[in-house]
DNA sequence: TCCCCCTATGCATTCGATTTCACTACCGAT
DNA sequence: ATCGGTAGTGAAATCGAATGCATAGGGGGA
């Protein structure tokens, strides 16, 4: 077995409580003489002793680590996310549990509160569920909980502005000359999706819509089912997230003529498609260092109210996007 | 504060011990009269009692908890086998703590010493560290290890065969006519990517290479530095992971009759360039299920030893690459 | 009737650390 | 000489649950 203080101390010949505040108390240890606390250190040192975490986690309520639930680590966006939350924590001396529902509410339920009875200091969760109730059932009342990505009334939240990235999307594909579109949308019952979708639908003419989980699978269906049909009258197809984007963009790459691709996140390698895309692109390190100083200021119980953060996208574009962009320019002036 | 087992003792006009056997001691349960027992669980109920857990893993040394360290999370191979891993591990009872080493020593050594201290009850690593000695100097000698991706001489290990992979790889690209290659190699004292690069060179003619970061900077440095001047000398460019590749071929998209690919692990969307590309696939369900299968023997201690796991991968090539090779098969039936 | 065994339960200890309280010296000030 | 203060240390309680041992009561066999 691993040592303990009772093994130090009887080596050192002194007391398990002067062997804890040498090894852990801080501010403690300046009331240890020199000597012992050499004597001490040496000991620890020599018998290899660590502390055992879950002993002091019982004993000091603290355990100095946040979870973080995600619907899907398989999505890039979330992985570079986690990563990044991560790494901020890790610099601010606590440690991450990541854990995944993978979009199933009954997995996100068990994983709250599994984490809770861990006794981890902080929350941080792209939630599944809808509502604040739904969450404080599984969880403490005063644990301190950020939502990420999906703002829930209610509760410190930190996500990018719907309205802005669709909106930034829109006018990039206005100035594409596009009118109509065909419209993909992920499940309206999350918050993102449906937002995006009622964006895109106020400002453009949809002649084609489908709904599906947010997977490729969706995408292929959509094109198939409705959308082949239109392909041709309209200017752009919209997505509300990559991975449905991919799974049209497979299939729209032999068509001759094809139509802007508009899309809410990276498509991997996008630049080297033929297709023309539009991405509303999240600024991921914000959205991780937000949480980040969000879940700190709970967790330091500053009190004061945590305001939710609101972050903006930008909009950035493939090469063969700006190959069309430059035709409708020059096709302009030549006209004028 | 949320209840305890006191509190229901209390509750119930019963003792610690009986509200601890019903509701938690599986087969000591039975031993207490079914009234108790009932009065008990009723009382769990409606104080809404939750074992605090950290209390228990103290007592019984057991967590029921698996760490996972990976090399990089954001890359979509570790994440998806991150995934399968923690479904996977969730069927058995077991929860997933899931770390990032980011490719950093020390990062990995604190995340080792870190579960061990948390009590985790077993470890599953991708290794950067290279040896037994150095693994076992940050965690206790007996704790269940098992490597991932990356074997270590005297670890039980999970890993794709890197010989078989290197050589599918090799006998695509054979068919495919190619002699002559430039070699883009991820770090060296990465066994995984040693091995690769050992194989190819001894497979064909290597008329550049180039070492760097697994990362797609590297495939771009490459390219500029060392392939751009033979790019039309060789048939292949070969890279021993995803991202290196991503870099390349970013900048080969330009060239008129571009060279195949050949790479290791898969290059999303990799079935829309007009690069051709022949892919080494690893089987991550396979991976995924093979370390746990490791683990959960190493936990339940039934002793034998555990032998180590390779696993066969196979090729994946992308449209334009059949299309290549179906025109020097006509080629070659016409010469005939 | 006595003894034994079994069922149902409680008491007390244990896991490994932190922390409160108390105690011993020793020092300087009154 | 007495008091107060402080530096250095130890004993014991505590966190919440699991568990070995003890015990009380009831039933059955000799």
């Amino acid at each position: 077995m691993s040592p303990t203080l009772v093994d130090i101390a009887r080596e050192t010949h002194t007391s398990v409580s002067t062997v804890s505040r040498v090894l852990s108390g801080g501010a403690m240890a300046n009331r240890i003489s020199k000597e012992t606390r050499q004597r001490v250190q040496e000991a620890a040192q020599r018998l290899g002793y660590r502390p055992n975490l879950l002993a002091r986690s019982l004993r000091t309520r603290r355990t100095y680590t946040v979870a973080l639930i995600v619907s899907d680590i398989a999505n890039p966006f979330f992985a570079q996310l986690g990563s990044l939350i991560e790494r901020s924590l890790a610099r601010h001396g606590y440690s991450l549990m990541l854990c995944n529902s993978a979009e199933d509410v009954e997995k996100e339920a068990d994983y709250l509160r599994l984490v809770a009875a861990k006794g981890i200091d902080g929350l941080i969760v792209v939630p599944l569920a809808r509502t604040r109730k739904q969450i404080l059932q599984a969880v403490p009342e005063k644990m301190p909980l950020v939502v990420l990505d999906r703002p829930i009334e209610g509760i410190p939240s930190v996500a990018s502005d719907q309205d802005q990235m669709s909106h930034i999307l829109s006018d990039a594909l206005d100035q594409a000359g596009v009118k109509k579109i065909a419209l993909l949308c992920g499940p309206q019952h999350i918050i993102t999706h449906r937002r995006r979708c009622e964006v895109l639908a106020s400002r453009f003419e949809v002649l084609a819509r489908h709904e599906g989980p947010a997977q490729k699978a969706t995408g292929r269906e959509a094109f198939d089912q409705k959308f082949a049909p239109v392909i041709d009258k309209v200017q752009a197809v919209v997505c509300t997230n990559n991975f449905l984007a991919q799974g049209v963009v497979d299939l729209m790459s032999d068509i001759d003529n094809p139509p802007v691709v508009g899309v809410f996140d990276e498509i991997t390698m996008f630049d080297l498609l033929r297709i023309p895309i539009v991405c509303s692109m999240q600024d991921i390190p914000a959205l991780a260092e937000g949480c980040v100083t969000q879940i700190l200021k709970l967790l330091e119980r500053t009190s004061e109210p945590v305001q939710p953060i609101l972050l903006d996208a930008r909009v950035v574009t493939n090469r063969a996007f700006q190959r069309l962009l430059a035709k409708s320019n020059n096709a302009a002036s030549v006209a004028k």
